[in-house]
DNA sequence: CATGCGTGGGG
DNA sequence: TCCCCAAGCAT
């Protein structure tokens, strides 16, 4: 959860989380989508379904237990240098650093470099004096739990706390003024716009979701049936669905202008004649989550269903 | 190695 | 309103 996900968000599943898949094995048991459906609102939905494949190779190779070599962690799936470092050395004791976006920004501060910090070959020296660092602590553990919290409480991306930082007399971007410009920012990519047709259809309280092709946006997610435009499809659903409004909505990559049209029970059937085995089901409003959280809350808020 | 992948809060 | 960014990883 926390791979690239602010720890407050994070918290806020955890326990819940940690109540529907208290081990490996309970998770390996289950089916992918419960532990998607679990995740649902948290985003990057890959790390979802990574787990539970994760999960499942813990049961049927580690009898449902963690691995506790670098090798074998970064051979699971979802697991990156990040995640094995951390596990090894909170968890494990085990001298290995760990370097993250906070540990990033502390770094190049502390040495004053300019570079963005994932421009070669940045990455690998900050690997390096992470590992210096942590092989110069007692504990690991701690180490490396410091170097993180120095990083989110005190050295911020905006207006850091140098008054507070236990290091502020040798950091060369504190002596030269640099710590609002360090890190740099690396090259902005910028956001493609993209023309979505999205199916707000209700029949006698149930929903009808879709669930996205594999390798595509959200894939594997059951969603409001989305179809990207194309050609100049006018009515891309028929005279099934009514146009009841437009929305804007932003990933990560790109922005989407999406149509909504309203339906009703006849919805599935125009669905199933713009996608051949499209994945179709009809779930109960009150009880899915998929309801109320991202674009499909905003989808089906906008169509006023 | 550059790019794609979500979402929500803060400035 | 708009941009930045967050306990990264896979391809």
């Amino acid at each position: 959860m926390l791979q690239q996900t602010q720890v407050s968000r994070a918290v806020e599943r955890f326990e819940t989380f940690m109540r529907l898949f208290p081990s490996p094995n309970r998770m390996a048991n289950g089916t992918e989508s419960a532990v998607v459906r679990a995740w649902s609102g948290l985003g990057y939905y890959r790390r979802a379904r990574s787990l539970h494949r994760l999960a499942r190779v813990l049961r049927d190779e580690y009898g449902g237990r963690v691995p506790m070599s670098m090798e074998a962690l970064l051979a699971l799936p979802g697991v990156g240098r990040y995640t094995a470092g951390a596990i090894l050395s909170i968890v494990g004791g085990q001298t290995e650093p760990i370097v993250d976006g906070n540990v990033a920004r502390v770094i190049l501060r502390v040495l004053g470099d300019e570079r963005p910090l994932d421009q070669a070959p940045v990455p690998e020296l900050l690997w390096e004096w992470a590992g210096e660092f942590v092989s110069a602590a007692r504990s690991p553990a701690v180490a490396n739990e410091g170097l993180m919290e120095l990083g989110a409480m005190v050295c911020t991306p905006r207006g850091p706390k140098c008054g507070e930082c236990p290091v502020a007399k040798s950091c060369r971007a504190r002596a030269r003024g640099l710590t609002e410009v360090i890190p740099a920012k690396s090259r902005r990519v910028h956001r493609r716009e993209e023309h979505w047709h999205a199916l707000a259809c209700v029949n006698r309280g149930r929903l009808l979701l879709a669930k996205r092709p594999d390798g595509e946006l959200w894939g594997g997610m059951l969603l409001v049936p989305m179809l990207r435009v194309t050609g100049s499809t006018r009515r891309p659903f028929g005279d099934a669905a009514e146009r009841a409004a437009q929305v804007t909505f932003d990933t990560s990559a790109c922005r989407l202008h999406i149509s909504v049209w309203r339906s009703d029970s006849r919805g599935a059937a125009a669905i199933g004649k713009r996608r051949s085995g499209a994945a179709t089901s009809w779930v109960s409003r009150a009880s899915s989550p998929e309801v109320r959280v991202g674009v499909t809350a905003r989808i089906l808020e906008a169509a006023g269903v």
